[in-house]
DNA sequence: CTTTGCTGAATTGTATACAAAAATTGAACG
DNA sequence: CGTTCAATTTTTGTATACAATTCAGCAAAG
């Protein structure tokens, strides 16, 4: 046997600590590997490959695995089998055309409804990005801080939830399109644009900055993928 | 032992026919009871009495209550027991908040994408509301269609996925608000508004009534729900 | 009369045994 | 060589046994 979670799952102990269950615990283990990347598109999981790995028996990794599914993180191939979802380019297109009125609407909302504490964050955050603007990995890493965040400055929680859900799938995609030669400083400058609007209680204009800035990633995303549009 | 079971799965034998997986079966069984009314809001479900009442394991009952809860129909107490969930006035608002931004979305997207047969499927439900403007249940059952089929006509599979599940939870308030005086009317008349500005393919007005539509159907629940705003 | 703590019953959490289904292998045949 | 089919193995699906937790009732103490 191809023991393919040994690398994914080599060091991941099942941190029970400060999780309920321990389905959760495989939750959170294999979510990781997914957004982390050590799991990719296609990939088969197996339950009792993964239940050994982790320690535990098939019962709570298929509770864990079937949370996953539910969420759009994993998929069940005809076969049965788990595998870790693939995005098509229609689909890529519509999560895209989603996150732009979600993402809109919670700057929107944002404008309405953020604290100054809300607002203090989105600022610290944005500042930490400006000396990491050449490390494209790192800048995604505060990139997905600064949108969980700002989701949450919209006070809806489940705007927030389906929001971070979008961003989770999009993870599958390899890379970060922050990558592309500009787009580090572009986005770091309309992250700004947004937070500015928000702070001043501008809802039409957080909602409009928010949403070219969805877009842009989009075009970059998609030139990434298919070397078009 | 209170069989509250007996009364929301006594004919209810597992339709098999027409469903992949026995979780499946037992999912669509306790959907169905939560969305008509038979499980209301704070009932707790039991594994045990489930899975005798449906004449199968706990295995698979509890696969399906997974997945209830993980679209929010049911809920986990801390004490481990799983719940109808209860919504509070502030999560009715979140929810009415966000269905307004998804459904004028997928308004103003069917403006753009919907087929004909999608607008003729819609005309046809708009048609078929006519004669049944005084009878709220029946009314509502329409209604339910119509918004389905209003959302998928946005050709957005993430996005009908949402709007069902909001739809899906709202429909765990007791009460359809068709049932207010001149309600049913008004909102056949928006219906009517919505359909038209997408078969003239004006994705703004589209948007526009369908947010006024939401907004509406808000102010009678709110009302309804704790007599005011 | 309320509170506390104990005991037994009920309920959920996890592991595992067994059944069903799917994948794989390899041998026979064209 | 390639194809087909049966036998074997792997993997998933379901049931159930057992452990751990939670709940209910009740008695004793304050």
């Amino acid at each position: 046997m191809e023991d393919v979670y040994a690398k994914a799952f080599a060091s991941a102990d099942l941190e029970m600590s400060g999780t309920r269950s321990m389905p959760d615990a495989v939750y959170q283990a294999v979510r990781a590997a997914l957004l982390q990347g050590q799991l990719q598109s296609g990939d088969v999981l197996r339950e009792v490959a993964l239940a050994s790995a982790l320690g535990v028996s098939r019962t709570p990794v298929r509770e864990a695995l079937q949370r996953l599914i539910g969420e759009g993180l994993l998929q069940t191939a005809r076969s049965r089998s788990v595998v870790v979802t693939t995005l098509d380019k229609q689909q890529v297109l519509e999560i895209y055309a989603l996150r732009e009125v979600l993402e809109g609407s919670a700057a929107a909302f944002a404008a309405a409804r953020a604290t100054e504490e809300d607002i203090a964050g989105l600022w610290t955050l944005i500042a930490a990005e400006r000396p990491v603007l050449d490390d494209p990995a790192a800048l995604a890493r505060l990139n997905k801080d600064f949108h969980h965040r700002l989701n949450r400055a919209a006070h809806n929680r489940y705007l927030s939830a389906m929001v971070d859900n979008m961003n989770n799938t999009l993870a599958l995609l390899r890379g970060t399109s922050l990558g592309a030669p500009g787009r580090a400083a572009a986005a770091h400058d309309e992250h700004r644009a947004i937070v500015s609007a928000i702070e001043e209680r501008d809802a039409v204009r957080a909602e409009t900055v928010a949403r070219n800035h969805i877009r842009m990633a989009k075009r970059v995303r998609m030139q990434m993928l298919y070397q078009h549009n």
